[in-house]
DNA sequence: CATAAAAGATACCGCTTAGTATTTTTGTAA
DNA sequence: TTACAAAAATACTAAGCGGTATCTTTTATG
């Protein structure tokens, strides 16, 4: 890797982080510069401006946790259902990098983006649709398979599965421990069970 | 009412509009005074500064809305699952207050202030533990009638209804339509149905 | 090794921010 | 009417903001 690239890769890295636990709105560039140790030079030779480099951190930071993350886990998965629950048990309880006291980063930032910026909007709301997508079509294999009723709506349940994540995380955050996680994911339970 | 009372509500009142449409840090004072035609002196006047009106916001202005329109219409219902369904289809398609492309005031002020500031997070903390509660015993109540099925978890029904609530309200603002909450809503009377 | 372009450093600009200090107006009770 | 405090207006500050212009260093290539 080219060192031009190594830098531009460590500020969206180093931003990604303190946009993560702070907000893109209340983490200056002048934050980013001083703990990268990168020069506003370097900044603005690498981004044309602040929300340019935003749509860089979702694109090429987020997008890719984001599938392999939420994504990956449900596909070639037999029985959807426990790939679900494994799926959320994973993200909340288990994920290394996403931290209860800051929520979930796609949830941040469509929260905060959403009445300003439509690039990010589009950008988010294409992501979170693949999400939705995959884990309708797992859904539905599962019907054939027989892990999962007929007369259940596959996209229906996705949706609701994924409010539920979003919403829970916006608790933790503010209980401030994964405590409150476990009584979500035990009523997740219930509610895949009857599915079946 | 005193004028000065007046002054002080109207203050209230406008920023909770401009805080709940565009975020509490990128509203400034000066949006404030500009929309309010109050002048900066009787502004400090009425606040110590900008934190101090915000939780007199969620003190004043949320909190009255937030029992009014969350808590009480579970309270004194014979039905719970029946009242939590009422209530969700009322605060996500009926309500003229709560606007879809705005999300939840509540989730916003939390999303936003957590990491911040601590007496957000009490008093936020507060408010839904409240609606949590008044859910559980609902709940539990439903159970002694015979609404809800013995071996149903109040507690745990509750906070997973919220965190779906909290969720759609995220993914309604990311798809700026009221039609992302339609599936969400009948997958949420398929679950409660499973709870009698 | 020369050279040019890529990459990065430095200083600064115009503007906005939350907050303060001071003055002026208004309401009210004696 | 006067006295006085409550309420509001005005002008200002210091710091922070995103962004630009300009200069220097590094790197790749003939």
């Amino acid at each position: 890797m080219k060192k031009a690239e190594a830098t531009r890769l460590n500020i969206l890295h180093k931003a990604f982080e303190l946009i993560y636990v702070k907000g893109y709105q209340t983490t200056s560039i002048d934050d980013i510069i001083a703990t990268t140790q990168v020069t506003k030079g370097a900044f603005y030779y690498h981004f044309k401006n602040k929300d340019n480099m935003g749509l860089a951190i979702v694109n090429e930071i987020l997008k890719p946790i984001f599938v392999n993350s939420f994504v990956k886990p449900l596909q070639n998965e037999k029985n959807p259902l426990d790939a679900i629950y494994n799926l959320m048990y994973n993200l909340l309880m288990e994920n290394e990098f996403l931290k209860v006291e800051f929520g979930c980063p796609a949830a941040n930032f469509t929260q905060e983006m959403t009445p300003w910026n439509v690039h990010f909007s589009k950008v988010l709301n294409e992501l979170t649709k693949e999400w939705i997508e995959t884990m309708t079509y797992s859904i539905e294999e599962g019907k054939k398979r027989e892990f999962v009723r007929n007369d259940v709506n596959a996209r229906q349940t996705s949706m609701f599965v994924m409010s539920g994540y979003w919403g829970i995380r916006n608790f933790g955050k503010l209980e401030n421990s994964k405590k409150a996680y476990l009584p979500y994911l035990k009523e997740l339970k219930n509610y895949l069970n009857t599915l079946k």
